[in-house]
DNA sequence: AGGGAGCGTGAATCTGTTC
DNA sequence: CGAACAGATTCACGCTCCC
């Protein structure tokens, strides 16, 4: 948890070796220019200079500190360079010298959209993030994705066999009845990744130049890492990485030449911003939060979400009697009756008349209230879907029979 | 219009200086083992050598290759590189070393979904396409796409200015209003591609190993080229390449070491089969019939989505009795019966055990059927959170009541 | 238009060889 | 004879065009 002041290459020497999980890298790129960007306000302006004599400069600049880098890394630890197209070659060249082509993981394609005025040839619309591990025994978490919109998964789950001539087939029963294999977990995450480029509006900006999107980094940081690892950036910037690692539980390491940097970095420790993109909310399931449950209940009933509010999750977009529809859904850490009286608290201040709320946990000592009155003829109790086959595989004995492997 | 025998290296000689405006190479990469494949009938095995002594050995190579290829290109003609990730980075020193760093204009990222995957790390869903230019005066067509469903259209259409720092910004008028620009003609073409891998089932497949889908060369030659120029490609093989020039009226040469490839080669230009993609044409949109009320049950339950089988809509994620559990939910114009029919026999074909049948519609000549006996015992009915809602109402008089506001 | 064939990647396992 | 290694073979897998 430290953010230090320095060129990187000095102050690897006072970490201990072997003691990282993670290096992310997104030095500066070899554009041969200088890069300012102004804050909002136009108070403080940041800048570097991106400006080497040759090339083989750079290389060498960069390839020292790798090594550098290498030392403090774990044997099971992995390191992750951004670079842009401009001497991305170089830059792998020299990761192969340091760390060996055999440890070459992947060539990650960090893809976006944007709006950029228009050169002759292509549009430049992803940068390259270079994946290589300390060790063939490097520590990695498989993420899981949804499968292609063309694929049958109904045919996913068929068992296979391979015949005389070593091709692939179903295989069938006697009866020429297909024969269902294991679970399936779903398509582990590809190299390719679709995330927004930091809108220019958002709120996650701020000010300093190259800043990555924080999505970005909680992919990379997840996919290598476990709660309570360490993460280092040895370019921090203003932070971006140090913010991912918090935000999900690592520890981490920042070093940057600039006191601008550092400064700033500081400041966004004490006060996250993660951008909620419309894009992400919409489309890619993988960034999904816990809450996407209710919001997918909310959705279910075509109902508008309500933000900051203990007793309602949301209203029908129908009103019964002149006034709103409340409803509520019970959350993990809430007793059936918490939820009931927070709704009916919250309801009864704005006067509605019908209320839904949705249990979603069971509860053995409810028996006696669901048998009793209830406590407001305007209230709509209904079991969620979950819990109704919960509750039907418990009446049927066998809970253990069904099971996440 | 010519195919020849024998190294590139030699045959190269042969071609006039400067006569060409598109050389496309495909060169074994250097995975370091043997590729082979059969044909569909098992008539005939293709087969090349991928392996080098060195990493140094194949960048010289490549390297001679690329010389001889630079005399024959004109001065406003382009080449393009194809390579993966084993050793993109040694081929683009090399076109750097060859063509300059200059005349580099894009790395071009072909990405595709493919079937196969076990791999600890991500999967492989991209190869890499340097694109250089022998001058700065290279021919380009831009091709303009649609916008993105995700690109904020009013973004686009605004007109930007410079401030006095340099830096871009919208145009606001007097009251703060922005300004509106011309008429912008679409995005241009992106340095990424998602074109669909060749398929395993696709007709255009020859058996030939490595071989690339049409679309991707007929892109690359519609941005570089215009019809009656001429297309080289030095790696031929299967003629991939020749036959999208034959099929967007450019000339073409093509150079292969393999007896075998020519013989391909000449076939397929006097037979040509291009596979038309339906996912590339429509888009993915259209694979996905769930319409979003049916998608959001579907999330509140967790459930993976089918978007192909006729009576089930999705699969639980867990396994009840080593079985999947298919879900289905009642559509608009269908009545329970037909609901409830097509998902048993949906579930039989499968020896699926417990179902779910999420009923969205009251039906009052149901009244009978819910009080008998349940037609199959391992079989949830629940009625959708609208459904009950809506019954409550109705219970209650006043459907009036319940109004949009 | 719903259902299914067939591929090639990378791992895990098996087999053979050497000391 | 057993261990260590290398080479060969087997295995599981999801995508999408075809019928």
């Amino acid at each position: 948890m430290t953010v230090l002041l320095g060129d990187c290459l000095e102050q690897l020497q006072n970490i201990p070796e072997e003691s990282v999980d993670l290096i992310y890298l997104d030095p500066p790129f070899f554009t041969q220019r200088k890069q300012k960007l102004k804050t909002r306000d136009n108070s403080k302006e940041y800048s570097f200079d991106d400006s080497w004599e040759s090339i083989e400069d750079y290389k060498q600049f960069i390839k020292d500190r790798l090594e550098a880098c290498k030392k403090v890394l774990k044997k099971t630890g992995s390191i992750f360079l951004h670079c842009d197209k401009s001497a991305s070659h170089y830059l792998r060249v020299a990761l192969d010298e340091v760390f060996g082509m055999n440890n070459f993981q992947s060539e990650i394609i960090w893809t976006y959209k944007r709006w950029s005025n228009s050169k002759k040839g292509l549009l430049n619309n992803h940068q390259n993030i270079y994946f290589y591990s300390k060790s063939k025994s490097f520590k990695f978490n498989t993420i899981y994705t949804d499968y292609s919109a063309t694929t049958n998964i109904d045919q996913i789950l068929q068992e296979r066999v391979r015949d005389e001539n070593s091709k692939s087939r179903y295989k069938v029963d006697e009866n020429g009845q297909v024969v269902l294999g294991k679970e399936k977990k779903g398509v582990p995450l590809s190299d390719v990744w679709n995330i927004p480029f930091l809108n220019p509006k958002a709120k996650e900006r701020t000010g300093y130049p190259t800043q990555k999107p924080i999505l970005l980094l909680e992919q990379i940081i997840k996919i290598v890492t476990d709660e309570g690892d360490t993460v280092l950036d040895p370019f921090c910037g203003s932070g971006t990485t140090l913010v991912a690692a918090d935000l999900l539980g690592r520890n981490y390491i920042g070093i940057d030449t600039s006191e601008d940097a550092i400064e700033l970095t500081k400041e966004r420790l004490n006060n996250p911003i993660k951008t909620s993109s419309h894009l992400l909310e919409k489309g890619e399931k993988e960034y999904l939060t816990k809450d996407e449950t209710e919001l997918a209940i909310l959705n279910s009933l075509n109902a508008l979400p309500v933000q900051r509010n203990k007793g309602i999750d949301g209203f029908l977009r129908e009103y019964y009697k002149e006034k709103p529809v409340p409803i509520k859904i019970q959350k993990p850490n809430e007793t059936f009756e918490e939820a009931l009286d927070s709704l009916l608290f919250a309801s009864q201040k704005r006067s509605c008349v019908l209320k839904v709320l949705i249990k979603t946990k069971h509860e053995d000592n409810l028996l006696d209230f669901i048998t009793q009155e209830q406590p407001d003829e305007n209230l709509i109790v209904i079991d969620s879907y979950d819990l109704i086959i919960k509750n039907w595989i418990k009446s049927h004995g066998n809970v253990e029979e069904f099971v996440t492997q």
